[in-house]
DNA sequence: AATGAATGAGCCTTCATTCAT
DNA sequence: GATGAATGAAGGCTCATTCAT
């Protein structure tokens, strides 16, 4: 387990193609002789560099969270002044744009969703290095919205609702894509579908918290 | 394509073996071997009753989708006489019941958050069939809740927001497991996370009411 | 081995499917399904009426001989009062006739011609009943035109140069169809060679009459 | 399309195979493995070296046509200074030695009888590289002993039945092996096969000569 | 007698992996 | 250290055949 980007050419190439190929067609049809063709190196690379397909992967799976992580740093969120609003805010927008952007990230979100629908055993892994800093972080803002009296259930349900928002557009892309492709098909639109789920949220909470918890 | 549940003994066992199998490997790694073994029949069974590896998948797909929509009928929502907010919490709590009832459903929400993340050429007669009435029923429901002066793409995002929280719970249940399982772990609280989903939604949707459309 | 023509419409009617079918694909290629469904029988039928594919192909062989040689008897050559020269002459039309007739026979020549260079256990027989008979007439006719002191040997060889060029039309029928098209695109044309080979063949065993036998 | 006889021991072994596998079975009832276990190579290897079975049966044909060119080679009949006469007799002695010789050149006859019978799409480029130039030498032979006045078309006849002669002994083997086999039965017998058919076609085409074109 | 459903052996091919260089 | 040739296990599918009716 190597870092992501060590000075060797040839296996950051391959890094680099395997979050492509893989992300394009699934773990298992995704072949190492198409991984090795577009990193221009020999097929036998994988195993000499990595061990084996599934290690490859594994580390796939690392370096597109790694290179994600980097672009879209959940410290610019936290590390502000800002409000528990803007701050929720802030983050939605950004885990929208590291869901989304495709451009920039290649197609590592497919990767992701894909690892989070069937997972591997690198799955564990990656919840430790990636995903659970988010819900931490989440756990600490909500009750400043929330006010008191709401459970670690209850607040896990509302980071649900509000994560479930934000992955809908990466995990159902495919039906949206099919039933309501016009609000997806545009990078502007990230920045319009970010301020509905914030708003979205942000009322659901307010009168969360003018409620009280019913438990 | 045949009905679901015709009297033909080995076909209905190659569909049910099959709906499992594929749920728990996916299209590639399940094996016509493993699926006609599990249903005891012979190897060359899925070239006979449906014609090869792939048309089999895509019936699988429909049956799984009609044995859910059997057991939990879309009409039952609509046909009642229901305010606009009880429609819309009944049609959550169905719709959940839906995607995570495996004791009674088998495990098909793995099939279908695959199909879903992963689409194949099946998917499309899945949405027209099975999806798209979902989304038609919310698009009539939503106006109800939400006042006048909203776009299609208005509406479309609270669409979203609220399959987006349920359908959380199937796509990312292997996070939710390992991050917070206890708010998934057993059978009844699935109503739980019903009642939340539509709190949630209809709280948003209400201050949405109030503030009016700003676009 | 029974009649090709006994009273079972179904048995008859594989049997025709069969000759067709064979002949366009050859025994391997030739599926008993395909053969079935053209008789508009049961797959079973094959099995039911002949005891296996292999018998069926046996029997189409026969069949397809005897329809032949039921449309272009050899009696019509050799009971006629002829002279050798006319009687060599209506042999060559009639047998050139048999091998290229495919309006009236069914692509029989592309049977018979896969048989002949393919043999299976089933060619002893289309020999004894068909092929042996053609030989022996022109073994009588040869001589007269021939002259004495030529051993079986030569004549044998002489029957094969005339039987080789009315067979080269057979046989090699797709290197003909690419390299020169026009000796044997209409049905007119085989009056025109069977012409040819009777005069090439004429000629020749008149010099070789002169010359006598050179053994 | 690499040389018949390359640098690679394995690929040459399995496609020497393949000649006599192909030619005893034909292409549909050779399998694959049978070819390998003969070359003593792996399964697979056919689809590494040459990309699936119906390739290596190009390649095969190829490499059977291109050994008999080089064991008798068509250059050897044009570029001496041979009489017409002695031209022909050279050629159809050189044919019959490349249809008939099995045992320097293994059983690539029977390989050839087969593709020209049922033929693939490997045979137009057979014809192109090795049986359209047999046919322009003769079509340039053939006029100094027919005369003047004869079309291309009776000159083509010409050449089929000179050609009939000779492939009748590859294509009818099975019958000349049944009915006549003291004709064909030693290798030394191949010579008065090639003296006979050369007798009797310049016998035929002196006299076409001397009665000139009848068209 | 005759059928249609069902079988199982076998084929070609793919692909991750290894081994000698 | 790094490669390219070669492997063998396994998968989906076809098809002649059989069995219960």
């Amino acid at each position: 387990m190597s870092a992501p980007s060590c000075n060797d050419p040839s296996r950051d190439r391959l890094l680099m193609a395997a979050v492509e190929i893989f992300a394009e067609h699934g773990f298992r049809d995704a072949t190492v002789r198409d991984i090795c063709a577009k990193a221009e190196v020999n097929p036998a690379s994988v195993n000499y560099y990595f061990g084996g397909k599934e290690k490859l992967y594994a580390e796939s799976l690392h370096f597109a969270f790694a290179q994600a992580d980097q672009r879209y740093p959940l410290g610019d969120v936290l590390n502000s002044n800002l409000s528990a609003e803007q701050c929720l805010t802030a983050f939605i927008q950004q885990f929208l744009y590291k869901l989304l952007d495709d451009t920039s990230l290649g197609h590592h979100s497919k990767l992701i969703a894909r690892e989070i629908t069937d997972p591997t055993s690198a799955l564990d892994g990656i919840i430790a290095t990636a995903i659970a800093p988010q819900f931490a972080m989440l756990k600490e803002v909500l009750p400043a919205l929330l006010g008191s009296g709401w459970s670690d259930k209850d607040i896990y349900r509302c980071i649900l609702s509000i994560l479930g928002q934000c992955l809908m557009y990466m995990h159902s892309r495919s039906v949206i894509d099919r039933v309501c492709p016009e609000v997806i098909a545009t990078p502007e639109e990230i920045n319009r579908t970010s301020e509905h789920i914030a708003s979205f949220s942000l009322a659901a909470l307010r009168q969360f918290n003018q409620e009280g918890s019913q438990a």
